[in-house]
DNA sequence: GGCACCTATCAGCCAGTGTTGACAGGCAAG
DNA sequence: CTTGCCTGTCAACACTGGCTGATAGGTGCC
């Protein structure tokens, strides 16, 4: 656009630069477990399924990493809807505070299904978040999803409690 | 999945459908008077002048008019840079609501420059505030530009286009 | 040893964002 | 009426956002 270089970030603008550490914050904090996080390509794949968006491993990647940062508003709009966290996250210095404060009490939890409404329900009404668990559940189970998963993200222990 | 229609937007994905709505907003607030107002090709050029990133005039239309909505992270910045609102304005109901107020009792003053700093004012110190108009002044000087506003907000000197 | 399946990273490609340039219509000055 | 400026609008182009595919390295299982 502006043709300015694009390597390194003039402090000129005060762009989004802090998206990648955006990202990995709500990375970590969704899989405080290093073993246990799926590579960018299945993370990838997860919000894929889980919000109806496009994206691509190599392009979380990234993004994460900061190689490239100016987003389009839609690809904003699904990051922020799979994460649980308002799309001013990234934006609003205060809201990612507040925000991250939430991430750091619910990674203290030990069941990923309770973290995982946890993030998911901060700002959100009691309706939606019911709305929501009901739409993922039927999602589910609509994609016959085999007991796989064991220790992933949204199934817990196999063989055990499970509704 | 850029099925655009223009108007009819397909619901699909609680998009950034209302982003010309708040950038006519903007522009009437800022120009109430419809005589007054400077084309989207002057508009552009005041952006680009005032907050150093590039736009074209074209592109404001296409924004305004809707026929473009996906846009990135730095054209948001830019825009709400030069309106005076938060970038979150864009994204946010609530907050695009609190600032219309705030637009609404700016439009009743009559003198420009008083408008012009109380839109910036917004969620702004007033060290900020005061750094802003230095700012602001100091270029004005630079670039000679006439003794100021009379009604309109910059008067440009006619057959003359720099940079 | 080997193979199968991961992962992160890179190179190259396509689509759409954002550009420049030009056209048609309105309004004031000559 | 003609000339000139300014407006909104469009079409053709360029650049980069975001994707697919391939490569290199790691770990487990045979």
């Amino acid at each position: 656009m502006t043709g300015h270089e694009g390597s390194s970030v003039p402090p000129g603008r005060p762009l989004l630069r802090k998206l990648d550490q955006r990202l990995n914050d709500l990375i970590a904090a969704l899989y405080p477990d290093e073993r246990k996080r799926p590579g960018y390509a299945k993370l990838a794949a997860e919000i894929r399924q889980t919000t109806g968006g496009a994206i691509s491993g190599t392009y979380l990647w990234e993004l994460a990493t900061g190689k490239k940062r100016n987003v389009t508003l839609e690809q904003l709009d699904v990051l922020a809807e799979f994460f649980g966290v308002p799309p001013e996250y990234f934006l609003n210095e205060e809201v990612a505070d507040r925000v991250n404060a939430q991430l750091k009490l619910a990674t203290a939890l030990r069941d990923a299904r309770v973290r995982n409404l946890a993030l998911r329900a901060d700002g959100l009404s009691t309706e939606s978040l019911d709305a929501l668990l009901a739409m993922v559940s039927e999602a589910r189970k609509l994609q016959q999803l085999s007991p796989v998963v064991d220790e992933n993200v949204v199934d817990a222990k196999p063989g055990n409690d499970e509704r």
